[in-house]
DNA sequence: CTCTCCCTT
């Protein structure tokens, strides 16, 4: 019953709308596997539902015819058969053969754009949008139904659209939530020469999407010149060479330097003067005049003042005043020469050009993976490049280019521009890679695949902005930052702003920082506008001067009718457009905001606030001023504040800069001061630590020490106290043995510790009265029994009492006597070195101390004032038991030596002696000659025995006490 | 101590 409806519903989703189909296939599977009537009836319907749907597009199809003044015209059927063989083709045409606008119609003759949408891709928006307004005109339609078009703050797009124009980062854009593109049934992707981030990016990844949808086909537009390498990458797709409309140019070689010729150098400014000479000869016409700069391009208008009369020398670079551009596009009666930057290779097209003046330079920007720093070095462009510049005066009749150059070279000369995958800091397109899984970006099939180096760097920055981890998985601040239509570092500042609660302003700043700077600087109104613009600076921080500008413009727009605005804007020197954008930029953040669920502050944020948010995406451009203007900032690369700072004139000591960028020199743009601490405490996940110095702490009872702390090699913090058990639990436990439990340097109230301490100190005592070393085990048996008993993480005090509350094995920590007391010192005679003296009913405490040399070497009596009187010298002359023998034999020792002669050897004479006195009855030494005469018949005569020799700890000390127990 | 190409979600 159910398999030929199952059939019957396989054979309808062949008819349905493209988006729906793999969806509704899937639910179908599932159904065939496990039949369920009502969702089959549901099903059913989706299919019924989606069907209506495609017919309806292909109702829509409308009638047109191609202009015949077109190029492309010639060719559409051709076209259009090569789409329908070939999954991928290549159609290559300069400017001018109509391509653009033709090959989405091309594409409708093909069949395409009924089950799935013709998805057209622009680099920029404002082209977007134009071509889909031709579109829409050409096939008499309004823009929204059957053409849509989409770019950043415009959506005219829906399901609706047959064909679909848009900027290649929105295609990017809707590949994070669509990894199968599975609304399109055909992509043209527009101007693949130009091999911007996104164009490769796309065709790296249509590569493999290719593979898994066969019914997916790809158009790539590119300028002859490249053709060749992407049609190689697409598994040598056909080109389809289309002529182009445009007119011969004659190509003038005019180097600086002649080798034919012994005349001097020229200057790049003499050579601009002498080329417009020579092209005045050829007839009047407009001149462009190409160069790396601004400021090439303010030299160059200055060289030029003579011609001022007869001629308008413009300007044109993309941060001219919007007054001063709009001049170009509205021709006055004169002659121009316009001096224009890059932005009129690609971006602008100066219209009515006879003349072009090629200086065969521009800036161009690379990223060193190196030093981490973008640079923006005047470079040689390349022959794509050159071409492209010299085709700017071939589209309205024939024209004549001079280069600023010689014909060798030119041939010498890089074809293409390195493309920007190869020059540019990866770490955004990484998180986009990762985020739509796409596995292992060293396997990716980029058509020039970036150095391995380049793309550890851009790991490297998403490491520090901890949207990855240490395996290059995506965290959740990675998963955020995918979401969020921002540079990571600033999409980073903005979710640290939610902890710092400081949304509002962050939001206001990095939007700024993603937008173009509306502040204008018209060139001969430059003390004007800075004189407008200085209320808004702050002098610690050119974010903070931002967000100013942010508050006043804002306040603006809300009070102002339009028309009010934009004088307000004339008036300040602000670029109303560009403040539209940062207003747009700042109204989607907003929402995407919202989506993640970040709420904006109410209440002001402090500065801190703000800078410690702003920080955490610009942990590794920070700067410690180390002379005079000149800020030492990481890897020990040196820079300074640029000059359009607000705190050019006051360098703070640390500071933080959104941008570092060489050009003349490393310069840091947009920079604020920092306190180091917030480096400590934002970058805690890069600071390294060099540890120094432990030490036992006796008052924290723990394992002190300092610390160096360093972020990429710059030192945030020199000397810091910290606990060393943290940094090496290891070494802080041995020291905390040693100094706390083996040396007992460490008060406590543990009664184990104390009864150890107390039987230690016995034991040194022991060691003291018998004048001995040996007694006590040796420190290293010590500190092997309490190594041996403590658990490995007991380093400090307050672990260890922690430990022995919890523990009732740490009961055997307990010494004992045996334990302590070396095998062989086990028979020590303690009774011959009393820690009481008697006499007669007198009881006195006796101490010993063994410090030779030292003035308390030896017996100290100790003897209260009151019974000072009391005392009996002559019995203290005995000393105490143990040390008798030895006193006898100092003394004889210390006889003459015709009378010590008497006495050999010594240590005998000294012994006997001994056995024969009786301790303590009478003079010492009286009695001792009494005795050595009854051995040896010789009589020793009182003067003989000298006392003052005799070692210290031979004689008792006294120690007198008085009623204070001083 | 003194100045920078161009795009885009």
């Amino acid at each position: 019953m159910t398999q030929p409806l199952l059939q019957q519903f396989a054979h309808d989703l062949q008819d349905c709308w493209q988006a729906d189909y793999f969806r509704l296939r899937a639910r179908l599977n599932r159904l065939a596997k496990n039949p369920d009537q009502k969702q089959l009836g549901q099903l059913q319907k989706a299919i019924l539902k989606s069907k209506q749907f495609r017919e309806n597009r292909s109702a829509a199809l409308p009638d047109f015819t191609y202009p015949e003044a077109l190029p492309v015209s010639e060719n559409h059927k051709q076209i259009a058969e090569a789409i329908q063989r070939h999954q991928v083709i290549l159609v290559c045409g300069e400017t001018g053969s109509g391509k653009t606008t033709q090959l989405p119609k091309i594409c409708l003759e093909a069949g395409r754009g009924i089950n799935g949408i013709i998805g057209h891709t622009q680099p920029r928006r404002i082209a977007a949008q134009a071509i889909s307004n031709r579109l829409a005109e050409e096939l008499k339609t309004e823009v929204g139904k059957t053409v849509g078009f989409k770019v950043r703050f415009r959506d005219r797009s829906s399901s609706e659209n047959l064909i679909k124009v848009m900027t290649d980062g929105i295609l990017l854009a809707e590949l994070q939530q669509d990894h199968w593109l599975n609304q399109y049934d055909t992509l043209i992707i527009d101007e693949a020469h130009e091999r911007s981030l996104n164009i490769d990016f796309l065709l790296g990844y249509l590569k493999q999407l290719l593979r898994k949808r066969k019914d997916l086909k790809l158009i790539i537009t590119s300028a002859t010149i490249d053709a060749e390498r992407i049609a190689a990458h697409f598994n040598d797709a056909p080109v389809i060479e289309v002529s182009g409309r445009t007119y011969p140019v004659e190509m003038r070689y005019r180097p600086l330097h002649d080798p034919d010729s012994d005349d001097d150098p020229l200057d790049l400014q003499q050579a601009i003067v002498s080329a417009i000479d020579e092209l005045q000869k050829e007839g009047r016409g407009d001149v462009l005049v190409f160069l790396p700069g601004e400021g090439e391009i303010r030299e160059a208008s200055k060289t030029l003042r003579h011609l001022r009369d007869r001629m308008d020398i413009l300007p044109l670079y993309a941060r001219l005043p919007s007054a001063e551009q709009k001049r170009i596009f509205h021709p006055g009666g004169k002659t121009r020469v316009i001096l224009a930057t890059n932005v009129a290779e690609t971006s602008l097209t100066v219209p009515g050009i006879r003349y072009v003046i090629d200086s065969g330079q521009a800036r161009i920007s690379r990223y060193s993976w190196r030093s981490k720093v973008q640079r923006l070095k005047i470079e040689k462009i390349s022959q794509a490049s050159a071409n492209q510049r010299a085709g700017r005066c071939g589209r309205t009749g024939p024209g004549i280019c001079i280069r600023l150059y010689n014909e060798d070279d030119f041939n010498n000369r890089q074809p293409f521009t390195e493309p920007e995958i190869l020059r540019t800091n990866l770490a955004a397109v990484i998180l986009q890679m990762v985020s739509i899984r796409l596995g292992d970006i060293e396997q990716f099939p980029f058509i020039d695949k970036p150095d391995a180096r380049l793309v550890k760097d851009g790991y490297r920055l998403l490491r520090e902005l901890q949207a990855v981890d240490d395996r290059k998985n995506l965290t959740a601040t990675g998963k955020k930052l995918a979401r969020l239509p921002i540079d990571p570092r600033l999409g980073k500042m903005l979710l640290a702003a939610e902890k710092t609660n400081a949304v509002t302003e962050v939001l206001a700043i990095t939007t700024a920082l993603a937008a173009q700077d509306p502040r204008e600087r018209p060139q001969h109104k430059q003390q004007a506008a800075d004189e407008k613009h200085a209320r808004f600076r702050d002098e610690k921080s050119d974010f903070i001067s931002l967000f100013n500008l942010w508050e006043y413009l804002e306040e603006q727009s809300e009070q102002l009718s339009h028309n009010a605005l934009r004088k307000l804007c004339q008036k300040e020197f602000i670029n109303h457009r560009r403040w539209r954008e940062w207003h747009n930029l700042h109204r989607q953040l907003k929402l995407a905001l919202k989506i993640l669920i970040i709420k904006l502050n109410k209440e002001p944020a402090d500065y801190a606030a703000i800078h410690r948010a702003l920080l955490s995406g610009l942990l590794d451009q920070i700067g410690f001023k180390d002379k005079k203007f000149e800020y030492l900032g990481c890897r020990n690369q040196r820079f300074f504040i640029f000059p359009g700072s607000g705190l050019h004139k006051k360098p703070p000591k640390w500071l933080m800069a959104a941008e570092v960028t060489e050009t003349t020199k490393v310069f840091a743009r947009i920079v604020a001061g920092i306190q180091p601490q917030w480096i400590e405490q934002v970058g805690k996940h890069l600071i390294k630590h060099h540890s120094s110095e432990p030490y036992w702490q006796k008052s924290k009872a723990r394992v002190g020490g300092y610390e160096k702390l360093t972020l990429c090699g710059l030192i945030v913090n020199p000397r810091r106290n910290i606990n060393y058990a943290v940094v090496d639990p290891e070494l802080s436990r041995e020291i905390f043995i040693r100094h706390a439990l083996v040396y007992g340097e460490w008060k406590n109230n543990l009664p184990v510790i104390q009864e150890n301490r107390s039987l230690i100190e016995q034991v040194e005592n022991l060691e003291a009265r018998t004048r001995r070393r040996d007694i006590l085990i040796d420190e290293q048996e010590l500190y092997d029994f309490y190594a041996k008993m403590l658990p490995a993480n007991i380093t400090s005090g307050a672990s260890f009492e922690r430990w022995y509350k919890q523990n009732q094995n740490a009961r055997k920590l307990k010494l004992d006597k045996n334990t302590l007391i070396r095998e062989d010192a086990r028979t020590v005679n303690v009774a011959a070195m009393p820690e009481i003296w008697r006499q007669d009913n007198l009881q006195l405490p006796l101490t010993y101390h063994f410090e030779p040399g030292s003035e308390q070497d030896g017996v100290t009596l100790k003897i209260p004032l009151s019974v000072l009187p009391q005392i009996n010298e002559t019995l203290t002359e005995w000393i105490v038991p143990g040390l008798i023998e030895e006193k006898i034999l100092a003394h004889i020792r210390g006889l003459p030596k015709s009378v010590r002669k008497q006495f050999v050897p010594a240590p005998d004479f000294a012994r006997v002696a001994n056995e024969r006195l009786k301790f303590g009855e009478n003079n010492l030494l009286a009695e001792l000659g009494k005795v050595l005469k009854q051995i040896t018949g010789f009589e020793v005569k009182k003067p003989d025995w000298r006392t003052e020799n005799l070692p210290l700890h031979l004689k008792m000390r006294f120690e007198v006490i008085d009623r204070e127990g001083q």
